[in-house]
DNA sequence: AATGAATGAGTATTCATTCAT
DNA sequence: GATGAATGAATACTCATTCAT
């Protein structure tokens, strides 16, 4: 999928502020640097945004909602959870293949003191998880009893930590083979069912 | 005689610390305001410590020591899995019951731009994984072909990330019952097997 | 449009600079003092320079500087010593009347532990040296064998160690007439014939 | 009960100081420095001086003393200027040979904004070279009306900037030879004759 | 609308000095 | 007398934010 360059003004300066933020961390990303980088006035940014927090805060919120939103649509007429869990995650390693960025920031700002996915957000995914139990219910993919939190966890929170390790490469290993993505989609079914 | 050296005030300073770091952050918990909670001179973290990063740094050190040292002594005399992953779920809970603040210490840092799990950690961590790996196929707890990439994600990161979602109440829950710890360790150690 | 770089800005810091390190030597010239007697926030100065340290050199280079020039221009088309010595001495006098800071700047850095005259400008001065060494011996106003570190001892050492000896009133005597002036050529004058 | 004050121990912070105030500036030699190099507690220098201030001056002064007093012996019994110039430039030239410390240290503290030479000592001084100009008269080695500060640019100043600059490397050239010892003095007397 | 010059509160760190022992 | 643990004011420097143009 084509991802469309912004051209714009803003898109500059939400892509560097994403690439300033994975790579220098958001205390490193300083908005001088990021205008720099975005080829933008120093005080652009506060004609859109009242400061670097609420860009960044805009920014993990777009991009927790475009993750959301792949989910909703993956969700829509889909029968079993192997049918939603299977292109999910190819979306999240294509996601991390493609523009591994975007993935690196989430990761970062999930953990990162000053930021927290809205409560919107944190209500809607509350919603994703309750329809997955309801589908995985119906022909016992997922066990009884089962919460939205686990499912949280094994489709959400599992695979992006992975992502990252690897990424990282904290285990010596970079990057990963379509077994590995196998294995990880297996070891997530199978912990929930 | 000189003035004997308060090791209180080393205490106090890495008390306080610690807690900064885990409600400001790394870049929030400024050295003025770790001196002031602390109840201590601004320079006085510089007899100990060459600086912040050091501090942080060290502290870091000794508690995910603290966690290796635990697994350790946890698997001189275990014949099985069960055996580690029971006790040590327990001791990780224990440890977010009377001190929360060292496991969400640990749980920030590990996300953060600025710090690293040290190289002889690492190591270490991989020798404990490897270890594990080498019980649990004697008695058929873990599968064939299981990594010590995965031993560490279902049996480290996993419950941290457990505790961390519900000390945050991400979910709306906040602590967790008897039976939490339970399912918790039969999940884990259900992934692996 | 943006706003217009106030250029009095910096001319103010540069003459603040140069006042409080005439006054209190480099190490008691605080960034914080020199902002303050410029009127200029304090984190102005680092808009132009790197740093403190930088801001000093540059002035020393440029104030270094304007003496080569001096000396380069009356070398040009003077044919003997005499015609070179009376207007540069003249120079260091006006220079030390109407600007006794400058003179001071250049004479306190010179001992300073932390800063010394660029090689570049190092080099210049050699060169000028070894060209008046020249002019001289044509018309016998320089005796034989004489070397450049002598003529750079009494064309520029003596009479700024001179004129620095009279503003602080060491000997008792502040400022000086047309009569010392002078006296001092001749005195120079004579100790490289 | 007149304190007893460890002799040892106080010729053992001199002698730091004055090298660390050589090789570092008045600034860089830190009060803990020049005590781990002195092999004595970080307090104890303010047992005999009120402060590192104080401390630089009296070294200074003590050292200023001691070319003083040599000067007057030299002058005792002293027909002649350059019955005192020879061995007085000899006996710099001893000083910054066998322990160059000493005229840095005064070199460079003679320039430091913090330090002057004290009034009684400039008195001295002052008296020292009436009483050269006396001597001088008489055999017709000095020219009539050459004042006191004259002979103390020549006699004092113009050595110890020789030997500064060539201690520095100034000039490419290092150290000096008995040929420039002679020249030096030749230099001095010629001037002032 | 857009710029970027200018701000100043805030940062980590240093070091001369004090004083309980 | 002598120590060195402890202090805290002062330092150079950073950077998110403002606002005149």
């Amino acid at each position: 999928m084509a991802r469309i360059i912004d051209e714009s003004k803003l898109g500059r300066i939400k892509l560097a502020t994403i690439e300033l933020v994975v790579s220098n961390g958001y205390g490193g990303a300083s908005t001088s640097a990021i205008a720099r980088k975005a080829e933008v006035a120093e005080g652009y940014l506060y004609r859109s945004y009242s400061g670097k927090q609420e860009l960044v805060t805009a920014l993990l919120f777009e991009k927790v909602g475009q993750i959301i939103t792949q989910i909703e649509s993956l969700l829509i007429d889909c029968k079993s959870i192997r049918e939603l869990i299977e292109p999910l995650f190819e979306a999240y390693f294509t996601m991390a293949e493609t523009s591994p960025v975007d993935i690196q920031f989430i990761h970062v700002l999930m953990h990162d003191y000053n930021f927290q996915v809205s409560d919107l957000q944190r209500e809607q995914i509350k919603s994703l998880c309750k329809a997955v139990i309801d589908i995985g219910q119906v022909n016992h993919e997922i066990r009884r009893g089962i919460t939205e939190e686990e499912i949280f966890t094994m489709a959400i929170i599992y695979p992006i930590e992975f992502i990252n390790l690897r990424m990282k490469g904290f285990f010596g290993k970079n990057g990963w083979t379509n077994e590995d993505k196998q294995r990880i989609i297996e070891f997530s079914l199978k912990a929930i069912k």
